[in-house]
DNA sequence: TGTACATCAGTGAACGCGCGTTCACTGATGTAC
DNA sequence: TGTACATCAGTGAACGCGCGTTCACTGATGTAC
């Protein structure tokens, strides 16, 4: 039928799009071509007009669904308060976060597939990771605390929510957060700030 | 040719074993049936003489995996110290752990697929997550020290040990772990022990 | 204790389906003149 | 500004491969007598 050059590019970002929530949704070897362009409003023809292979989509979506989870949570943690160091907490740990997977932080879902990733796959993870710690460090009150600290903080996160989601019973994932929550939040305010 | 019932038993076992392993290492959807059966030096046909289907076959062997992580993280706890505390967390943090996920600990490795499993992968998940709550309560020096501590923790330990496996440079992921590391370990001998 | 026979673990060929990939085709877009 | 034509996004049929599952068959095991 004829499409312009704006129709191909807006395409080619709907299927990212798409792709980048269904992997954090169903994981990075669910999602079949056929379904994705289904749900763009194509068929799979098409496909290889806009990427090189399966391979090539997977990787682009897992970067992208990297980059979204992180702006995502921290326009929530800003947005909640004037302390934002516990908005993002409270934004990271709360039930909604644990509830929509498919739009949130990509460190929980895509970790493990990470790991057995290509270089690529795990430069993006690696990149995200660093940002995020700097963006932890960034919303603290306090500037002196240490980047161990945020590792530590980033690692009871990242932990808690992906044990939150894999748990059966909906009141002990609500406990889990709660109490993490809890316990990062008091660490934030009695701040030690012994930093080595 | 004829096998004995202690021969069936025990290429069971091994299929079982051999799945656990690559469950950890691969994920859930990427180890094949026939694959399976050749590392257990066995043909893809008999495999239903043992179970059902794959998916059988993957739930069971989920199970497994997360029993036999723990039980090796405690024996390394135990072993190293007499101060089993800080003995898990260095075992647990440790570059022989990282390294080795096929025989580590699952709470890491499936927890995204546990999240997107059904109910029987998910209660077989938590009652992993709850054995290692009281293990790390039971292994601590102060009795006192509160579930919510511990939460903290397992999901300090989790969450580093996903990141620290996912990360491109290998020096940013030694980082990762030794400075949570260091950080729980503090954490475990100032014991502010003031539980809510 | 020895013999006859049913059982069933394991084999390997075959089936069927899903899915990634290819390809010939269509027709509006967008450029050349 | 209008006309001719090459391009190429999208279509839908077809291909081929991997893989889960089935099945007829084999022959030692282990039970019945």
């Amino acid at each position: 039928m004829g499409y312009s050059q704006a129709e191909k590019a807006a395409s080619r970002e709907r299927v990212l799009g798409i792709t980048a929530r269904k992997v954090r949704a169903e994981g990075v070897s669910r999602p079949s071509i056929a379904d994705i362009m289904k749900e763009a409003g194509l068929t799979h023809g098409g496909f290889y007009k806009h990427f090189a292979s399966r391979d090539d989509l997977i990787g682009q979506a897992a970067a992208l669904a990297l980059a979204e989870g992180e702006a995502k949570m921290e326009r929530s943690a800003r947005k909640n308060k004037e302390e934002p160091g516990t908005g993002l907490i409270e934004a990271y740990l709360g039930k909604r976060h644990r509830d929509s997977p498919d739009t949130g932080c990509a460190l929980v879902t895509l970790g493990a597939a990470a790991a057995r990733g290509d270089q690529s796959f795990r430069q993006a993870y690696e990149k995200q990771v660093r940002s995020y710690l700097d963006l932890i460090a960034d919303l603290d009150d306090d500037p002196a605390k240490g980047r161990a600290e945020a590792m530590l903080t980033l690692s009871a996160l990242v932990g808690a929510m992906l044990m939150a989601r894999a748990v059966n019973d909906p009141e002990f994932s609500d406990e889990l957060l709660e109490n993490v929550a809890e316990q990062l939040k008091r660490r934030e305010s009695e701040s030690p700030s012994t930093v080595a």
